[in-house]
DNA sequence: AGGTTCATCGTACCGCTGTACTATAAAAAC
DNA sequence: GTTTTTATAGTACAGCGGTACGATGAACCT
């Protein structure tokens, strides 16, 4: 076997295998044995990654993180990218779906838990509402940018939690944001 | 001590520990033994009511879901019932941010738990919707009553999401749903 | 070539948690 | 007044999960 091993793609490879495994079975089922069984590899190699369940959880949210964060470059024009930006914030579809329910996990789970509350675990407003705000301010100059963008997000949020819990379909939530988006944009 | 006892009620007094637990240290860390000191009572006792720890964990959402019960019963015209209904969605308190997160977990639980998936364990639209969608005919006859109701409590479970989470003050969030509303109710 | 480091594995331990078994006192039944 | 429920308590058991401890073979260094 090699000596030399890059930690960080290794790390990332075990934190996708928890996420592989968390998305399906549920993050309180997942635990040093799920991950490695997950991932093809002994026990104790998730546990030279990382050491402790926290370091592991966090490594999981990091992942998650990077796997379901928004792709803001978006081409069109001011007001096509505010659609496609948020249009994409939506799950849609079975794999967005699982990760969005995964992320809610970690988001009940770090209310009580302090280390996990520390780190970024935002699906939250707060990197692409400024991104939103500065759009809104060129494509919709009659409204309040900064709070429109707030307004707009959590709209979304609502209609992403109404959508992996089946009270909506996705036709239903697109039409409900294009609705508001409609009347923003001129 | 006495021989006949309300089970219904005293199944009650057990889910309100639990609840009261559970909303401090997290659904995760709460159990027969938690439950059972939180009430001041035994850890077999506890079992005697939720033989198992499905039913335990169903008897603390039953309660839960009564607890934040909106309550619908307002007075005034009917754009006054509509916002009033709406405000007290938003969990602006300390007990209301505890209980809300608390159904967070619980949510995120059923998504991957089928007894729990089973149970009706929304704050979801379904009750709610079709109340507010009758008002708005009434108060907004230009809009379309279903959808803009959908609409307004997707905002509303996406600002209590930025409530919960610390993204927004209270002051905020009202702000942001009464300018949606004054939009709305002509 | 020999020793050292490093990635990987298997196994063992310990605490916690759900659950079951037995006991007991008080009230109800007769 | 005795017997039978019934609400309650204490203790015990078994499984699981996080963690720790050794072992091993391959690659690197000199």
């Amino acid at each position: 076997m090699p000596k030399r091993v890059d930690h960080d793609e290794r790390r990332r490879e075990l934190a996708d295998a928890l996420v592989r495994r968390a998305r399906t079975s549920g993050l309180h089922a997942t635990g040093f044995r799920e991950v490695a069984a997950e991932a093809g590899v002994s026990v104790n190699l998730v546990q030279y990654y990382f050491p402790t369940k926290a370091e592991l959880l966090a490594g999981g949210l990091l992942h998650l993180r990077e796997l379901l964060r928004p792709r803001t470059e978006h081409d069109g024009s001011p007001a096509d990218r505010i659609r496609a930006i948020l249009r994409a914030l939506l799950p849609t579809d079975d794999t967005s779906t699982d990760l969005y329910r995964l992320h809610a996990a970690y988001a009940a789970l770090a209310f009580t838990d302090p280390a996990l509350a520390a780190q970024p675990h935002t699906a939250g407003p707060d990197e692409l509402q400024p991104v939103l705000a500065a759009l809104l301010a060129d494509a919709a100059p009659a409204v309040h940018p900064e709070r429109t963008a707030t307004s707009l997000l959590a709209l979304g949020t609502g209609l992403s939690a109404y959508l992996v819990s089946g009270y909506l379909t996705p036709a239903d939530a697109l039409a409900a944001l294009d609705e508001q988006l409609d009347r923003i944009l001129s």
